[in-house]
DNA sequence: TATGGCCTGTAC
DNA sequence: GTACAGGCCATA
């Protein structure tokens, strides 16, 4: 699932791709993408792609006059149209997992979504949107003040650390398998109630989910299911996960514990039991 | 703050 | 057949 290293991986391909060209037009293939969007598709022909950047997990795309920003949320790829990596037969059928196309002069790009969650909106006003969406501020824009805002929240929070990890307005980044691998890396049981977690506890938790997000940017992303990149290539971080996806298999770390999975918030949970006690209340 | 809904392909 | 995958939003 694309988490943010997968999205900065897509924008990272993006800026190569598209910066400084000049969009043509954005067709609308599926309506159902366009959302919350203050401006029309057509408020963006003719214009030149000034840059492309990542917020959380949204792909910020920078125009003279607005911004168009893509959320991926779980299936969601850009792919050149004629890459053999979306089903040939969608053309033909007129697929709604076709869902948008930007269109460049000798470039087509294709937002190919299986599940069909991911989304595009166009607004004027980049800060107006995150600040409304309450999304945490980005541990790669200033680390400090990214811990800083998580730790004046999390310890008010007696929710399980794991649901904290997966709120975007505490921190934002991580998704599901990064919070278990950061989890079982600081052997910190995912439900420990966050507010419990210690001041040195909770820097060395998020320098880890920091550090982890950076090998696997390195290793442009986790390819666990659907995640491309824009050239159609898997991420290959895969190969170096710990828990994730290991339930009954031996822990990588303690070689005691088998992977165990539980249910935390209606996600799923991986965990070794032999290294991430639960602390007793 | 916990839950269901959005979706559809895959695994059982 | 049914359960499940999970980012985010709406709802209670």
């Amino acid at each position: 699932m694309p988490e943010l290293p997968e999205v900065q991986t897509v924008v990272s391909d993006l800026v190569d791709l598209v910066k400084g060209r000049k969009l043509d037009f954005i067709e609308i293939l599926d309506t159902k993408v366009w959302f919350e969007s203050e401006l029309e598709p057509g408020h963006f022909a003719d214009k030149e792609v000034l840059d492309v950047t990542r917020r959380g997990k949204y792909i910020v795309y920078h125009f003279v006059d607005g911004y168009l920003l893509q959320h991926l949320r779980m299936t969601g790829v850009m792919l050149p149209a004629d890459s053999d990596k979306i089903p040939h037969n969608l053309f033909g059928e007129k697929s709604p997992q076709l869902r948008l196309s930007l269109n460049f002069d000798d470039l087509r790009l294709i937002f190919y979504d299986v599940r069909r969650f991911g989304t595009f909106t166009a607004i004027l006003d980049l800060d107006k949107f995150f600040d409304a969406k309450k999304l945490a501020p980005e541990l790669y824009d200033d680390f400090e003040h990214a811990f800083g805002w998580y730790l004046h929240k999390v310890v008010k929070v007696g929710r399980p650390i794991k649901s904290v990890l997966l709120d975007q307005s505490i921190i934002c980044g991580p998704g599901n398998i990064y919070a278990d691998e950061s989890l079982h890396a600081v052997k910190i049981h995912p439900l420990t109630p966050a507010s419990t977690l210690g001041g040195e506890q909770n820097r060395i938790l998020i320098t880890e989910v920091k550090r982890i997000m950076d090998d696997a940017i390195a290793k442009r992303g986790t390819s666990a299911s659907d995640y491309l990149d824009v050239n159609g290539n898997p991420g290959v971080f895969k190969q170096y996960l710990q828990v994730y996806k290991r339930k009954g298999e031996l822990c990588l770390s303690c070689k005691l514990g088998k992977i165990e999975v539980i249910k935390i918030g209606g996600r799923t949970s991986h965990f070794c039991p032999h290294c991430q006690i639960l602390p007793p209340n």
